[in-house]
DNA sequence: AGAGTTTATGTGTACGATAACATTTTTTTG
DNA sequence: CAAAAAAATGTTATCGTACACATAAACTCT
């Protein structure tokens, strides 16, 4: 195989100088049709491919990258992602990036304007990679993003909006029938099933609506089940859980959308029953949980790659120029006891 | 944030030429004691990287990287990995590489030899992938590749050698482990469960036996199971297996170490019977048998993955220098029928 | 037709690292 | 101590692209 053909060799085939060529390439005019003839046949004739490299060293900006994300600090699920970005950050370490992280409250809509408005005000920003929890204020800060030509990204929790340059994270109404044919391999007909909510906030609304809808469409199918909905808040657990497994009286199965499966093993402790229990996140409490046997199985959201490969796919647009998909979706793990292991490394 | 410091910067700081620093930082000597304090003086202080973009640049080199697998038309299990390192051929195809992949029969180690042989004789071949499925051929191609200085990378199958610089693959003791674990939470207690190795030429003989190793370490804990072991060729499986069956006559579940679980399903069906079934691999055959529940769960090698990684560990070491971790594990990932489409895109 | 404009094309330098080459400084030796 | 040899240091071209600047060709207008 030989060398790839440069501007220069395009140019001496095309019988102009490099300069023209240039002009070419970038579209920035004063070419005479003859020499744009002759440019483009040759480009098309040596199949010209610009080497990045040399772009890139050319170039030598400083590329600013901000990342916005809930606060691990208030809800443990975002540490793994805080890894993520901290990695790839380290992996890049090497070339003339500045990026930053910061955090906000995830259980105050506010608290992600506030901080959203402060980082786009920066100078020169170039990308902003983002979870957006809320609705509403991700799609005010994606507007002004398209305004000042700022590269979006979104990872985590999914937004149907135009605007996202780039979005990584699951399928979760498909996550939520994983969730289901797992339960159902797991009990006999006729067994009662619990589909519970536990969040501090409820600011993952559509986050577990989605999975729930994804659960129950499972079991469409599969007629003699009954199925129950809980919501609720994450203080308020102590109080109405109890009350909830009594009222219902034998609950077989537990369907916890969110990464507090945990809790519901304490409570069930207390009540000393055992039933099958199907939740999310490798959280440690939840995985210590599996590999007792209390959970049966947890469904991975890989929060970790989902924060790298967003991430990182801005680095890449940036620096290489590389072509990213607007979406991008993570399978849907499912870990027991003896696959966790290997998802922790 | 400032950008990163240059060579120059260096130089300035240290109060020499970048010549003299050059030397320093690629020990080609003849630098005086005072010099070579001062430059060492000024990249600790200024913390200074190498930029591996410059750096490509101005080395300019044509690398060349062989791959060797086993033929996909022989066994379409490969046929994800071939895959996977186009679409890595592609994501690179701006840079200088020559990468070239050829095939091996699987069934023939002299072929998976001569093979070999031939590659390493090419002129300035800088590193070569292969996946390893007969050990003894495969230490023998290593060292060869060590006198030769030739970077070495292996995939999907695994090999104790430390002579490989670098390796992606799946831990397979564990993976049996998970195969246990699902079987075992399909079934009830005192069923007689059946492992099943089916390969054309039993190459894969290291690779199911770590499978099944781990699969009986799992029942161990559970004392009341009837565990038996089938070992098949591919032909002999239409004749052999039936009589298996009907001699151990009421199987309750099967685990198949290879990518052959749809012969299990296909020779289950002849006989009328519905057993619990955990095979290996998304081919096409068993993602069928998946989604219509004559199998209950793969488990899934990423094979497109694998290959994928381990060609770009190859590439990023040579273009950018990139230090890569010597050995890469994979998570080993269940698949049932509503996560199946999620790995499959 | 010749000065002035517009349009087209060519040239030079920089990005940062590298290595060959040139120059200076130090040491050795008769 | 001067000349030769060795050691240390400095200078410069190069990789391929990008862009500012310089030059050349074509055209306008009195």
């Amino acid at each position: 195989m030989k060398k790839k053909h440069t501007i220069k060799d395009i140019a001496q085939a095309a019988g102009v100088s490099i300069g023209t060529v240039d002009r070419v390439l970038h579209k920035r005019g004063k070419v005479s049709e003859k020499a744009l003839k002759a440019v483009t046949d040759a480009l098309n004739n040596l199949n010209y491919k610009p080497n990045p490299i040399a772009r890139t060293l050319k170039n030598n900006t400083i590329y600013s990258i901000k990342v916005l994300l809930p606060d691990p600090e208030m809800d443990p699920y975002w540490k793994r992602c805080m890894e993520g970005i901290n990695e790839t950050i380290e992996e890049f370490s090497a070339f003339d990036l500045e990026i930053e992280t910061h955090c906000y409250d995830p259980s105050e809509p506010s608290s992600f304007s506030k901080t959203g408005e402060q980082l786009i005000q920066t100078e020169n920003l170039n990308a902003l990679l983002f979870v957006p929890l809320f609705e509403m204020e991700s799609n005010a800060l994606l507007k002004k993003l398209g305004e000042k030509q700022i590269l979006s990204a979104t990872f985590n929790s999914s937004l149907s909006n135009d605007l996202i340059d780039q979005h990584t994270g699951q399928d979760l109404y498909s996550s939520g029938r994983v969730g289901a044919k797992l339960i159902h391999s797991l009990i006999k007909p006729d067994s009662k099933i619990a589909i519970v909510h536990i969040d501090e906030a409820f600011n993952n609304a559509v986050h577990m609506k989605q999975k729930e809808q994804g659960f129950i469409s499972f079991f469409k199918d599969f007629g003699s089940f009954q199925i129950q909905t809980l919501t609720l808040n994450s203080n308020e657990f102590e109080v109405k859980f109890p009350n909830f497994v009594t009222q219902f009286d034998t609950m077989d199965a537990f369907f916890v959308t969110t990464s507090k499966a945990y809790e519901i093993v304490k409570a069930l402790k207390k009540e000393n029953k055992k039933c099958s229990i199907v939740g999310y996140d490798l959280l440690p409490r939840n995985v210590s949980c599996l590999k007792t046997g209390e959970i049966d199985f947890l469904i991975h959201q890989s929060p970790k790659t989902q924060a790298s490969l967003g991430l990182r796919g801005l680095i890449e647009t940036l620096i290489f120029g590389k072509e990213i998909p607007k979406k991008q979706l993570l399978p849907i793990d499912i870990v027991n006891s003896e696959n966790v292991d290997s998802y922790l490394i």
